[in-house]
DNA sequence: TTTATATTTCTATATTTCTAGAAATATAGT
DNA sequence: ACTATATTTCTAGAAATATAGAAATATAAA
């Protein structure tokens, strides 16, 4: 992962709504949650919800499955595995102990 | 690290400038450098590299401290690493191999 | 085919953020 | 005190983002 792309999934990830999104993807597992259960676990009306959803599709750090007629949105790990490894490996250094990354230079 | 918190790291590392700044300050090790290498490193006028050096100040992401005229950026790592603990923690699962933290749930 | 449900797209408004020039402040040297 | 350097604060316009109501779309059920 490149500085641009990881800026963009920090800035995704950077929104209190999008944040708590992701986090209950996670918590959900491969199944996912539909946007409906979203909506009434985060108390966001559908339109607002939808649109955050799309901008974490956007940046690929979630997944979006219609079955029926509910959609189903599930993280991708990969991105945000991704993203760690950017974060851990660039933006963490060797100069003291509290961190576990390789020094960056 | 909580959620908020986290939200707000992520944000101000969200932008492409900052998280260059960030990155320059974590390979400049504990002597940090001064507004003015950065500017010249980053081709950004001081005005505007000042505010987004403030904002990750705010964050708690950046500690600056005056050395005669100049203004030395040092990054602070605790805060990184509290908030790649929290990715690891709260935002990866144990759903797959692909991710090394524990389950979130 | 009508009705209900789930979700998005459209649209508008409010707010925040970015950017950078100009002026101000802080420090150091002469 | 005066001058130069380093950096910030002030200011404002432009662009991006957030929010949410209303309308549109997609699917399913009766």
């Amino acid at each position: 992962m490149n500085e641009e792309t990881a800026a963009k999934c920090l800035s995704e990830l950077g929104s209190p709504t999008r944040l708590a999104v992701y986090r209950l993807l996670v918590r959900a597992g491969p199944e996912g949650m539909v946007v409906g259960d979203l909506q009434r676990r985060l108390k966001v009306p559908g339109s607002t919800l939808s649109h955050h959803i799309a901008r974490l599709a956007w940046a690929g750090l979630v997944e979006q499955r219609r079955q029926g007629r509910q959609l189903h949105c599930i993280c991708s790990h990969d991105v945000m595995d991704d993203l760690l490894a950017f974060l851990t490996e660039e933006c963490c250094t060797g100069f003291d102990e509290d961190c576990a990354g390789q020094p960056a230079a």
